[in-house]
DNA sequence: ATGCATGAGGG
DNA sequence: CCTCATGCATA
């Protein structure tokens, strides 16, 4: 059962579910005083906005001020509303002009000769049955990637750029002809998601089905993922080590599901017994006025102190915690890839 | 498709 | 506490 590369159990219901993060925090009331103050009476769906421009540079200084000024008392002017809600998602220029970080994929996975395929063979189709999109036998439990742990492995290649940065750590294989550079390269794979996007349309499978059928295609370490990760990965929205990990792995998936299509090699079964619930987990959603403010302390200091964090959040009626993983994921974003990476 | 969250691993 | 890979819940 367990499989090989069954890690360290990843999973640990740790849910709150009483905990008062799911609260919206606080709507209106607060929200339009600061709005008044600050004299912006912007319109959110109406952002034809010709100021939010030049606005949006005022306003990380106001915001700037601000956070200096929390440190003091706490009542200094609040946060500017002038950016319409761009997308703030990827809209950084990351300065990778120069060393496009290439860093090695995990070992484990390395021995993918995929693209060489000299690894689908005998048992094609035999031993896997449900790599297409089919009922479920029945889903051990939730999945279990155990996968995770290399990439944190691999991960410490400090893709800083410009230093004398060591050689692709790939395994030398006798004759395996891996190509770093093809593998690592962001047009490669921005067509290859394209690609696995269209096939695996084209196979009628779901995202949530690439994921679950992954755990079917028994590579060592390799387990289930989730809508969410395919999802990512079609988009690019992932780290670009993250792409260059999942690659071989869909390539694999897609090629094993695309061999089986063609025997038609399907039973028409069982329904697939749903999970029991589970206790849910909820999500905390920030209020528009609060993440235009941390937004734009964001853009004065990506980094701030737990001290800082601890003010910001205060101030804005948030939960230090809260505030703090807002930090993170804003600056996870930021090493996305997406049109991100050199262009 | 994405926002907020968890957890491993490393300091 | 951070970074990263990922996931649940949700818009």
């Amino acid at each position: 059962m367990a499989p090989p590369g069954c890690f360290p159990g990843r999973y640990s219901p740790t849910y709150r579910s009483s905990d008062p993060r799911r609260c919206v925090p606080n709507p209106s009331s607060r929200i339009l005083e600061d709005a008044s103050l600050m004299c912006n009476s912007w319109s959110p769906r109406h952002n034809g906005d010709i100021f939010s421009g030049l606005n949006d540079g005022l306003l990380s200084r106001a915001e700037a001020l601000a956070a200096v000024d929390i440190g003091k008392h706490q009542s200094g002017p609040q946060p500017g509303p002038p950016l319409p809600q761009l997308k703030h998602d990827m809209v950084y220029h990351h300065g990778v002009g120069g060393p496009p970080p290439h860093n090695a994929r995990p070992h484990q996975m390395g021995h993918h000769g995929m693209e060489g395929l000299d690894m689908l063979d005998p048992l094609t189709s035999s031993s896997m049955t449900t790599l297409a999109p089919m009922g479920e036998a029945a889903p051990p439990h939730h999945q279990l990637h155990g996968y995770g742990a290399m990439n944190h492995v691999m991960n410490h290649h400090h893709h800083t750029g410009g230093l004398g940065h060591a050689p692709p750590a790939h395994l030398g294989h006798p004759a395996a002809a891996l190509h770093p550079d093809t593998d690592t390269d962001p047009r490669e794979l921005e067509a290859f998601a394209e690609r696995f996007k269209q096939r695996r349309i084209k196979l009628g499978v779901t995202q949530a089905d690439v994921g679950k059928a992954l755990a079917n295609l028994k590579l060592p370490g390799v387990g289930a993922l989730s809508q969410s990760t395919i999802c990512r990965f079609e988009s690019l929205t992932l780290s670009h080590n993250n792409m260059i990990a999942l690659k071989p792995i869909l390539q694999a998936w897609l090629e094993e599901a695309e061999a089986q299509a063609k025997n038609k090699r399907r039973d028409p079964d069982a329904p697939s017994v749903l999970p029991a619930g589970e206790k849910k987990r909820k999500r905390t959603s920030i209020a528009a006025p609060e993440k235009r403010s941390l937004e734009a302390y964001f853009a004065v200091q990506p980094r701030p102190s737990g001290e800082k964090i601890a003010a910001i959040a205060e101030k804005l009626d948030l939960k230090k915690n809260v505030v703090r993983v807002w930090f993170c994921n804003q600056r996870q974003k930021q090493k996305r890839m997406k049109f991100a990476a050199q262009h």
